[in-house]
DNA sequence: CGCTATCTTGATATGAATCAATAGCTGTGG
DNA sequence: CCACAGCTATTGATTCATATCAAGATAGCG
């Protein structure tokens, strides 16, 4: 049996036991595909699953009743999606696939087996969820304090750490098939901004983007430039219980 | 014996058992005092425990190095701080007591063997610290795409509404302790406009503030200034397994 | 009673929004 | 293979929200 993409994620964490691994393998649902631009779910929507990106970009956004749109997070290759939802019933906002995707899916009930069975599963699960809120706050910290150049630069760079974390390279050209209207109401700016703050940061030869791709020209930089701390720290998993089976 | 403060705030959410809630009380540590303007923790510490607010207020900021501040959170009666400095060892942001506080401590070993033995609580866990995800979800929508007034506006409801749900009762009259800057460091304003701002929304009879006290003279309009959601909605505990003993 | 925090208010500067028009791509169908 | 439709990006002119700088005014506190 092959691992599941959900044990692929967990396991980059914790050695999962055998018995650990197809606890939550047999758990899991079949794989699903999502198109480019199609919502899996919506603000509001009463959430039955869990889902881990196997492939592809996700967003996570919330729609003002004035229309206007706000970026919360983006979600990549291993991400867990919808842990809020799982403890609230509707979702607190709309996740879009902002490329097409395939995303594993984990019942809530059978969340509720696993914390029984597999306590360290269970200890994992919430770490992994904190991971969220570390990310939210730094996008906070980032929105409230700094000017739009920052602001850019920040997104970019986290990003990129992201994106490096996973793939174990380091790359400074990345790849986001996002539009200066999807980098605007990440940052909370106007696309017209957008445009103008990446032309000047073009200029100050600090990045140049095309189409989908960023490339981090100076990245010394930029982390001045936004202050960038990279977060990035491993799991302390010392407090966690002895794995069972 | 008489519960805990922990045991009481967890049995809000679900009604405990007489052995879970002994097993909370029996590994939870000494309340602890902190006088107001001290400083429970600081950015990047180790943590080696979760607090409850018993009685004050705290808040969660961190510092740019440019010496400005953000306000990420504020913390009441009854709330779980730390939860995401357990998963990853360091503190993401320092907390603050804005009054005198009385809090109390659990121990991240202890969390380990909670899991275990409590499955259910481990659930309950899980979802409360989602809860900060929610908060903090809710902030980065106010900050990224709404003015000052309207910002200020989510602030004091949300504050309101988190404090209602504490004490059962619906006051329009709230007790903030922050001065004009703490609100300008929570909202992403100077503290001059903040002023500006409260004078402006005096006047247009929304508030009145004065020292340590905010009155939401009209709600509803200040509800749809800010596009305010009171998100608060119960813990969906249906996934979670039965208590043990 | 004076000290230090906090708050108030004005004048000015600046970042970012808005409005508006044009230019470039990209994919689609004839 | 071209032409057109529909996004996406560029650029300018103007307005508006908010920051900054600066100087008092208040008020709680030792």
């Amino acid at each position: 049996m092959s691992d599941s993409c959900f044990v692929v994620r967990l396991n980059r964490y914790l050695d999962l036991t055998p018995t650990e691994k197809k606890a939550v393998a047999s758990l899991e649902r079949e794989p699903r595909d999502y198109p480019s631009g199609s919502m899996l779910w919506q603000e509001g929507d009463d959430l039955s699953e869990l889902l881990i990106v196997h492939q592809g970009w996700a967003l996570s956004e919330s729609r003002l009743p004035t229309g206007k749109r706000q970026i919360l997070r983006f979600h990549f290759s291993g991400d867990m999606i919808g842990a809020s939802g799982i403890a609230f019933r509707d979702a607190p906002s709309s996740i879009v696939a902002a490329t097409d995707m395939v995303v594993c899916r984990f019942p809530r009930r059978a969340l509720g087996e696993t914390f029984t069975e597999h306590p360290r599963l269970a200890a994992l699960f919430f770490s992994i969820s904190q991971m969220e809120s570390i990310d939210l706050y730094d996008r906070l910290r980032a929105l409230g304090r700094s000017e739009g150049k920052a602001r850019l630069a920040n997104l970019f760079l986290s990003i990129a750490a992201r994106m490096r974390a996973v793939s174990g390279q380091h790359n400074p050209v990345i790849r986001i098939p996002l539009t200066q209207s999807d980098l605007g109401d990440a940052v909370g700016l106007t696309q017209v901004h957008v445009n103008r703050l990446i032309r000047q940061m073009t200029e100050e030869k600090l990045i140049t983007r095309n189409r989908s791709t960023v490339t981090l020209v100076d990245e010394p930089k930029l982390i001045e430039l936004a202050r960038f701390v990279d977060r990035f720290s491993a799991l302390d998993s010392s407090w966690f219980p002895s794995p069972r089976g």
